[in-house]
DNA sequence: TTTATTTACGAAACCGTTTTCGCATAGAAA
DNA sequence: TTTCTATGCGAAAACGGTTTCGTAAATAAA
């Protein structure tokens, strides 16, 4: 029982090709009876039509491309359905390309995206990531690209991100109001924009309330899991140990909290912790996270729709344009 | 600077189509010069096949479909992983596609998938699947597909899956052994298999314990979030409360934590539990979780392998065949 | 020398749609 | 009556690759 194609259908109608596909298309060209006679046998045969041929004449792919470094991580999952619920509304598919935090392999998936695979693109780069000529070479091949939340800033078009200056700010501010006066913060790579925004809203919180950053109280976590732990482990295990800790990586909750355990600090008592973070499960943890959590769903549902913008028309190309949302402090007892 | 298309290489190379493209795909028939040249302005001008090009003409799709109810799930985002490992290897890519739990979402994805958008299918069904013949259908139409998880027993095709029966009995078992005698069984929905079978193992725990089944202390979450805490509420204020948990679904942790934290049980003095989970926070609970965690990684990669030996050759019909991959009990202190 | 085989390439068919034309037929307008 | 227009459909050309088949030249075998 393989599924059969147009011209199968069409002869089985006693009708040309071109009519059974316009009869499916609901052209105003066939009468209501023959489109209906088409719509029948087409259902009664279980045609499907095949997306290639649709997309190599129509020259769309239908396709929007979502490129993110890591599936498992409740942010990228949770912006993932905010893409797929507009996607889904204009009949396209998601195809989503995992980066792995490689460089190589964003690079790699972003050359082939120039073969048509994909309409558009949404964009989130890796920890590795510097430069920005596979990106802009991806947009000038024509193929529109909105960023969210880790962008490129010197590309020129339109990106969805949070108020992170402000987000390291409220973090900080709040840890200090909690009584810490050595605050630690936890990066995730040195070269991502979202990162140094935080790590900015870090240093002028700390300036603002009179203290002064230390080096060994800045730290950046490496790509292995397995090293966050003792990277945690020796920030809190230094003469000069920080009482407050912002962590900008949901994934160093847990190696934060293992730590801790290891070392017999308390939190909040000998150290708090704020930590940027969507984990459903922040309200029970031991104790339970204060969070700066990001409206992820809403920032794929946002850089989706501007996507889609620009699909719509030809050649609209996007111009750089920056959607801020608010991030929300969220304070629990990790910080009490 | 639009993409070339490999009519314009070859003018540009002064070849013929075929003479590039063979060049490109390494024939025997091009001499090594050739091919030599042909790569190198191929990469000079930034070439890239078009991919439904050659899908269509290959009748190849070079994808994958997975589809799965949900993303934002730390089993089903490890699943993809795995999934995805296995496809990056032999140069596929994965769609994926989100049910949401809806079965009209499942039948439509899987009609369209007879379109040949996919060379191959890994499912796992929604909670409301019941019958079975869309996946029939798709099988039918010449589709290998392999369920993971969450099947269709009644298919004639491969699956991968966990000791759920087993696990299910030895969750249970535990709890007897940490001094339960009401315990409680949370499920998924009452149609799905491994719901079945993990219940089936609840229910011969209790009976080799010497504990009857009560009706009241089975309870299927429904698929509102919302409704969830209600629910675990409801079976914790009855006046034959029980004293243990088995739930069988990881989105149900933190209602259960919640529902306690609200009616002053302490876990594990008042009421123990034991959560079928994939979270990286179990431990850092409030008490740390104890969990049945099932290899998610190693599932879709197993499920992906199997599915690819029959992609290779032609007209390979997977025959039934049940790998049990086997769950851990990782005991921690809310069983304490 | 003639014939067979190998090597390296090109012409054209093909994959399954969509869309642009062109062309009948029927009814309306002149 | 002839001419014009609208309606409903079909033939054929795309879309951009891959593959089959044919062929000329060069080499090997007879």
């Amino acid at each position: 029982m393989k599924n059969i194609n147009i011209r199968e259908l069409a002869r089985e109608l006693q009708l040309s090709v071109s009519t059974v596909s316009k009869a499916l298309r609901d052209s105003h060209e066939i009468s209501e009876q023959t489109k209906q006679r088409v719509r029948n046998t087409a259902e009664k045969l279980n045609y499907v039509p095949n997306p290639y041929a649709s997309s190599l004449r129509g020259r769309k792919s239908m396709n929007i491309g979502v490129v993110i470094p890591e599936v498992a991580d409740s942010f990228f999952s949770l912006a993932i359905n905010g893409i797929e619920s507009v996607a889904k509304e204009k009949g396209y598919h998601v195809l989503i390309c995992l980066t792995h935090e490689s460089f190589a392999n964003e690079k790699t998936i972003l050359q082939e995206f120039q073969g048509g695979r994909v309409d558009g693109v949404l964009l989130s780069v890796t920890r590795e990531t510097t430069g920005s000529e596979h990106v802009v070479d991806l947009v000038k091949s024509g193929v529109p690209l909105v960023f969210f939340d880790r962008v490129c800033e010197d590309v020129e078009t339109a990106q969805v991100i949070t108020d992170d200056y402000e987000s390291g700010y409220k973090a900080t501010q709040h840890l200090a109001e909690c009584g810490c006066r050595k605050i630690a913060f936890l990066g995730i790579s040195k070269s991502l924009s979202i990162n140094n925004k935080r790590l900015q809203g870090y240093l002028q919180a700390l300036s603002d309330h009179k203290m002064k950053p230390y080096k060994n109280h800045i730290r950046h976590c490496t790509n292995d899991a397995l090293q966050n732990y003792p990277l945690v482990k020796a920030l809190l295990e230094q003469s000069n140990r920080p009482d407050g800790i912002v962590a900008s990586v949901e994934k160093l909750t847990t190696p934060v909290y293992m730590a801790c355990a290891a070392l017999k600090l308390k939190i909040p008592r000998d150290v708090k912790l704020v930590c940027f973070s969507n984990l459903d499960t922040a309200s029970i943890l031991n104790p339970s996270l204060t969070t700066i959590t990001q409206p992820a769903f809403e920032i794929g549902r946002v850089a989706a729709s501007i996507l889609f913008k620009s699909l719509g028309k030809t050649n609209v190309t996007l111009t750089k344009e920056s959607v801020v949302l608010p991030s929300a402090l969220v304070v629990r007892r990790s910080t009490g």
